[in-house]
DNA sequence: CCGCAAACATGACGATCATCATGCTTGTGG
DNA sequence: CCACAAGCATGATGATCGTCATGTTTGCGG
């Protein structure tokens, strides 16, 4: 290789996070390939020495969200509190005004829906970040566990998915806060 | 005007509902204004008689499937039994196979959130139907069930989103049948 | 019965975009 | 130390798309 191997491997890392960050503020195809080399400070001629296309691009950004997901996790304790706080920030205000830096279901669920390329590696790590959503979960048996996770996140994805759809921000924050307060009294 | 007035209506109402269609089953960018003109049996041409922008058909394109959406409401009965029969429709594998049927929230949710356009019609339909759903909540407060209105949509639209963002068969009629067993049971 | 304008079709325009072609630059392997 | 190819930039290409221009048809108001 041309460049020292440390190098490409930094920029090849730099174009994938300019594009989870502006794939989920700004959608799939409301974003272009030059857009996400200029933003990993490259021009667009570069990009096919990293990725054999846009989709593939998708792919690996989808991988680097789900990264960055699982730190947000980790970095609360493993029991019920902990557990609420993590709801807690996830239906913040923050969160839903800052969808570049948040979650990948909340920001592209519907667009990866429609994009069979996306679709696999969307389920991959779907698979990945539910069982360690799951591991976080206190106590019952591991089957209880599974669907306590599978609906508790169903139910963050809906409202933060409502929430940024919507124009009012009172009513935005209507459900956020609704859907926060009967994930962290109930059970 | 030149076509009969009845005839120019019911053609608009054809292009609405062909947009309706194929934006809830590809996606507001993977439909192009060509594409909805073919469908609705007419030419590219004619849209501008119609529509001031793809905009503006979105916009009542998104309408129209509200009034879908209040038809099946208006399908059940008002009591626990229809909420639940309700549930059990929109959480089912016929509904996640044809989305272009379908619920918007569920079909279109983060692509109108990257859609500034987009966002005051489906505001304002998202109000429309929540005030149906609720007004359909058997029993408690208006404030509770307004709540009620907002956790339970915002679950059905997460586990929907989410199963149609999935490859794996089986793990989207996981998704479904674990939240519609939350949904159907508990409170 | 006539002229006007609405409705429709064909076709064009300009912009955007993903992808590819080409040539330069420069470090690494030999 | 040298040749090769990886990595990057500039620029081109072909396709798609939203929108507009133009011409034609045809029913409605007068």
């Amino acid at each position: 290789m041309r460049y020292p191997e440390a190098e490409t491997a930094e920029k090849h890392q730099r174009i994938v996070e300019a594009a989870a960050a502006l794939f989920r503020a700004r959608g799939l195809s409301g974003v272009s390939v030059s857009e996400v080399m200029k933003a990993a400070g490259l021009t667009h001629g570069a990009f096919y020495n990293h990725f054999a296309s846009k989709d593939a691009l998708i792919a690996e950004a989808i991988a680097e969200t789900t990264k960055q997901f699982l730190d947000g996790l980790a970095a609360v304790s493993a029991d019920r509190a902990g557990l609420e706080a993590y709801v807690t920030t996830y239906l913040s205000r923050a969160h839903l005004d800052a969808p570049g830096k948040g979650c990948v279901m909340a920001a592209l669920a519907t667009e990866i829906a429609h994009d069979p390329a996306a679709k696999p590696s969307f389920t991959k790590h779907f698979n990945i970040l539910l069982t360690a959503f799951l591991s976080r979960f206190p106590g019952k048996s591991a089957a209880a566990t599974r669907k306590d996770s599978i609906q508790t996140v169903s139910t963050m994805v809906g409202a933060m998915v409502l929430a940024r759809a919507t124009d009012d921000p009172a009513l935005a924050e209507e459900i956020l806060a609704t859907v926060k307060h009967g994930l962290t009294t109930a059970n």
